[in-house]
DNA sequence: GCCGATATTGCCATATACGGAATAATCAAT
DNA sequence: ATTGATTATTCCGTATATGGCAATATCGGC
């Protein structure tokens, strides 16, 4: 199908009426409408338009022709007018895997004003706590907490959080308040694998803390709630436990340190995205920007 | 629209769901169909499939511009068939133009055999003496006795005929029967202009008549119609006065003596014609090659 | 008969697209 | 885990099409 293009070219000759006004509307130069209407006429076998310098007319062929080709081009045309529709207006469904943490601290209360933003969007959370994969599966994007590893899929940052150190009031009655990181090392610190190590800092200050507790689990929901009800220190974003410090349930330790600032990353497979990708995306960048 | 051609490519590549075949199938090299989709995807601005080196998978935006596209894509193909349809099959109305003598003398004959060939053609004759402009009426044909001058028409010989001597007994034996060509230019010699010369040959021997009568017209029929009745000598081919010759009404005279073969030629616009018009040429050419 | 408009053709420098091979990447099988 | 086969992509030299300009031819109106 060779000649679609050239099919295009000959529906602007005949509604122009006139090779140079359609060259001109095309914004090419004349010789090569010229020359690819008359390449076009010998692919097909038959001459489309009797032309001579003042006047055009249709053959009989032609006029068949160009009945067919005026709906087609239209057609195409409006096909990419819908892309383009898709490009620059979020519509759809947009389809988004994240951990289900990050999704109920920070995610959820923006969710109002986006969903409010654009009222034509439906939105599905994947919050399990798998990698998609966003080739096979229909997702638009993705959130990670960790840069991936695959060269192939565009991560962008949308938000930069930092832990800080809370427990529970009673915990601290039992074990006591700790006065510097080092103190930690003995304690009961609830994280997210058996061994771990909390990279703090205050000030110009680091010290690194080789952690670890009778508990370790995947979930920060979880560790949290341990963290409430007094089973030792959690290593979390302050967003995650603000609740928890209004009601008094868990309070900062230590507070003059904090871990380092991690990336939040939006990932998706191509930078080719759809509005409703694309404004979310941006939405969720200005919005968490302060983090 | 210059991604007409880029969604066939792309039409094909869903249909086959994969790279390398589409581009067997299109029999293209698969690196310019890669390339092809991804500028194409560039273009809208939106990714069409997810691609692994295994699987294809259409994007949102994808499945929409397939389903678009795949009934344009059938749509033109179905246009360029029936383009090739007339290229192939003759059909629709076949519209002549042609001098009245020849139309009845040489082509009314060969009619009734050439539309039973063809049941679905039409015709459409125009027997008027002027020379039509094939490019502004809707012409596919005319009949010319002599080659046009304009070389932007094409022009083949379907036919030489070469005139000879006839005359009504009443006239010979009024006037006498002339026993060599010499004797034609004290005589009534019915022609088309009121000045003519007749240039006859026997074997090798050649002789050019200067001939002229009180009558000249520019209709055969008038002419042979004035010699039927006595007028004077005719220079006509065999065919236009076949009756006459077989009813007695005319006899042929210096029967050694004939004009030089004299070519007719169908004259069109293209050489991109349609079957119609390609069928009809090649029916005269064959049938009035013994002419 | 002349003049302006217009389609076509030719030319050539340049840009673009192509084609073939190499590369990268994925998935299945062992 | 590793290998191997399959497949999309990338790279790069080359071929092709384009664009701009001018010349040509021709039409149609004055």
């Amino acid at each position: 199908m060779e000649l679609l293009n050239d099919m295009a070219l000959f529906v602007e000759v005949v509604k122009a009426n006139s090779f140079s006004r359609a060259a001109e509307a095309l914004d090419m130069p004349n010789s090569t409408l010229s020359r690819r209407i008359s390449l076009l006429e010998k692919e097909i076998g038959l001459r489309l338009l009797h032309r001579t310098t003042r006047r055009l007319e249709l053959t009989e062929a032609g006029q068949i022709y160009f009945e067919r080709s005026k709906r087609i081009v239209e057609e195409a045309r409006l096909a990419h007018e819908q892309l383009g529709e898709m490009v620059a207006q979020p519509t759809g469904t947009l389809r988004v895997s994240m951990p289900v943490d990050f999704a109920t601290t920070y995610v959820a209360p923006l969710l109002p004003r986006f969903a409010t933003l654009y009222p034509g969007l439906a939105f599905e959370f994947d919050l399990t706590p798998r990698n998609v994969d966003l080739v096979a599966e229909p997702f638009d994007l993705a959130i990670r907490m960790a840069k991936p590893e695959s060269p192939n899929l565009i991560a962008r940052v949308i938000a930069r959080v930092s832990a800080e150190l809370y427990a529970a009031p009673e915990y601290l009655a039992r074990d006591g308040i700790p006065a510097h990181p080092a103190e930690l090392e003995g304690r009961q610190c609830l994280t997210m694998h058996t061994l771990a190590s909390w990279a703090l800092y205050s000030g110009s200050e680091a010290f690194e803390a080789k952690v670890g507790s009778r508990f370790a689990c995947n979930s920060v929901a979880m560790i949290r709630r341990l963290t409430t009800l007094g089973m030792g220190i959690a290593f979390l974003p302050e967003r995650v436990v603000a609740e928890d410090l209004q009601a008094g349930r868990l309070v900062s330790i230590l507070s003059a340190w904090r871990g380092h600032p991690s990336s939040v990353y939006a990932v998706t497979e191509t930078r080719l995205l759809p509005a409703k990708t694309q404004r979310f995306i941006e939405f969720l960048q200005e919005e968490l920007r302060s983090e």
